[in-house]
DNA sequence: CTCCTTGCTGACAATAGTGTCAGTAATTAG
DNA sequence: CTAATTACTGACACTATTGTCAGCAAGGAG
């Protein structure tokens, strides 16, 4: 009773080009929501509308096809962030505000909040993932905070001293806003602009001369 | 080969009070490992010395497992934390420095930083747990610190300003730096003292007056 | 319209894991 | 030393999941 002609409206289309991208977006949920292991193919595949066995199709096996999710949302973070982070010639209030800003806004994204709960869970069994990510955006991030201080630094607004030396200190906020979003945004609510100004102000103060 | 009198030296023990606590640590190990749904009963019951029946002889199955291990590690941490932190009549850096360094210390526990990366991977899928941690742990701190900062106010050693409204923001940096090192620990290690400094450094410049 | 290529699927092992149970043997009581 | 108790185990049934494969049918080529 499915369709009056069997004949129309074939059951399924050929779509090689757009199941990649259409897998890669159900795992990504699939994984946020039930890790690597507890993730199943079956639910993914049913997710992207095809059949468990054309997953096989375009990945290899559950492992690839996490990688290539991994993957997808890292290339996706570092292309938001090069976009608006450059380093103009503002101080470096406005500087680290456009930052932050960016970065709480990458950082609520479904698909990078997806990463890092994934990194954190997964790490310890996928350290070849933990390693690109690392390399890939960490450093990339320190670098550029590095630069900022320095600049800071020199023309005098920012204060040498302790936190110059590990600048990751200065997003450690946002990280937390994050987190603590993920882990317990159904009870509690921190608003996210407050949060945002608190943060800067604590930044601003704690490292400004 | 195994024994050379087969009634000699038994198979087994019968030792009913240890039992549950050794079971727990194993579990402990394997959910910080695997997460819950790659966790496997076969192995925590070998990490135990004991067979995998005897674990459902003590936990009705591996979700009530799960749950008395986290449990057991909440109230580990409860313990640890209100033994140092009462308010006394120090200055507010001294009494933050005291509560910045045991929440280092607690935190970089291997039972603690479980506890953490366990509740941020199988939060979604465990309400009731996240709701345990957030009404037993993550309350109680933050009126600890509010306390502290209108102390602080109160003094004339802590300004008013838009971090006061949000205090959890100032053990962010702590956070940062356990899940750093939980993830990013084998490739980068940021030393706990330094990062400790420049976290205090940071706070303390952030709100003072 | 007919044939051919190939994207896609349903069905098939094979494996790994959970929870159960009757029975064994360690320990205690008498 | 004997009997009763019960902590503990090995083996069983059952389910869920992964990865594979021969074959069907969608859609272009001629």
């Amino acid at each position: 009773m499915k369709t009056t002609a069997p004949s129309d409206s074939p059951a399924y289309r050929r779509r090689k080009a757009d199941r990649p991208d259409e897998i890669i977006a159900a795992a990504l949920r699939e994984f946020h929501d039930r890790g690597f292991a507890g993730a199943s193919m079956a639910r993914i595949a049913k997710g992207a509308g095809v059949s468990r066995a054309t997953l096989y199709l375009y990945f290899e096996n559950k492992e690839a096809l996490f990688l290539a999710v991994a993957g997808e949302a890292m290339a996706g973070f570092t292309r938001a962030a090069s976009q608006k982070i450059e380093i103009g010639d503002h101080s470096t209030e406005e500087t680290l505000r456009a930052l932050f800003r960016q970065f709480y806004r990458t950082m609520t994204s479904t698909k990078n909040s997806a990463l890092l709960r994934i990194l954190i869970s997964e790490g310890p069994a996928m350290p070849h993932l933990v390693e690109a990510y690392h390399s890939q955006i960490l450093t990339t991030g320190r670098t550029l905070l590095e630069r900022i201080i320095a600049r800071g630094i020199a023309r005098g607004e920012v204060r040498p001293g302790p936190v110059a030396s590990i600048p990751q200190i200065l997003i450690a906020p946002a990280m937390f806003y994050a987190i603590h979003s993920m882990v317990f945004g159904a009870l509690e609510n921190l608003d996210e602009d407050t949060f945002a100004e608190a943060h800067l102000d604590l930044v601003m103060r704690g490292i400004g001369a």
